[in-house]
DNA sequence: TGAAATTAGTTACAAATGAAACTATATGAA
DNA sequence: TTCATATAGTTTCATTTGTAACTAATTTCA
């Protein structure tokens, strides 16, 4: 058996070349990976009909980062003038996170560049053979 | 788009649970997971009709690792007999690297543990279905 | 030849990461 | 209430990781 037939090898480098990759059109931005996730996730809840606020907690549970890292993307988007944070009055030890004006904007100009750039990836695939993928990603995931 | 629906951040997620879950393999033999990896090399040349003996550099190719962490799993197994180092007398730079008896009878410990763990996952996913999650993988792949 | 450029591997240092301790607040049971 | 326990988020510290500099040997080509 060599390293190269093992599945959790396999995976790994496929996760570690499209991180890389996508990490291109963010880090224009200056943001690290943890920052985008972050801005992603503030970003996704903006469309739909829920708060525009989130806390650190939630967006931890969202982007699967650690508390330690999502207080650290936070404080350096914020300081930046990416996010805005506002007092929790339901809970003072939370704060309530969500883009500022700027960050929106920051986020629009970004996220195109990710589907584009996801649509390329995906372009030599079908759309059965990208099902079956999820799927088994899907069956994967414990 | 949510962060959910995209694809680099799945994989992400995927690599990092298939990862974390194969660690529990090895690492109750006191590995790390590029030691595991460089061991896997050289355990699976064992095999074949070629030399047992490995480059640090040939072992950073097929793992994939840079020559510092490769330098440092060597040093390390070296240290706890996991594997033997002797000068190529070929290139005076190099060393050239094989298991031990020990590290030989560990690997094959190891393996079986690796290999059940792998069919373990795949036990839902039909043979067809891995076959197309191997295709996409290949061509997302650059 | 032999001086300049390249390469193998190691070492040293700086940045990223994660675990544990800490602060402030909130919850729950006596 | 009030005291013990739990939680949100931050800070601290040790470890991991990656980058760049380094040493020693090899290759190249003038």
């Amino acid at each position: 058996m060599q390293l190269n037939d093992m599945l959790a090898y396999k995976v790994a480098m496929l996760a570690s070349d499209l991180s890389g990759s996508l990490a291109r059109e963010y880090e224009a931005y200056q943001l690290t990976m943890p920052e985008w996730r972050v801005m992603a996730t503030l970003g996704a809840c903006l469309e739909g009909s829920q708060s525009k606020y989130k806390t650190a907690k939630e967006i931890a549970h969202a982007t699967r980062l650690d508390k330690v890292q999502v207080s650290r993307a936070i404080e350096r988007l914020n300081k930046n003038g990416v996010v805005i944070k506002r007092l929790s009055k339901k809970d003072k030890r939370s704060s309530l996170i969500a883009l500022s004006k700027d960050g929106k904007a920051m986020y629009e100009q970004i996220i195109p560049r990710v589907v584009e750039w996801q649509n390329k990836r995906l372009e030599n695939i079908t759309d059965d053979e990208y099902r079956v993928f999820l799927k088994v990603i899907e069956a994967l995931t414990p």
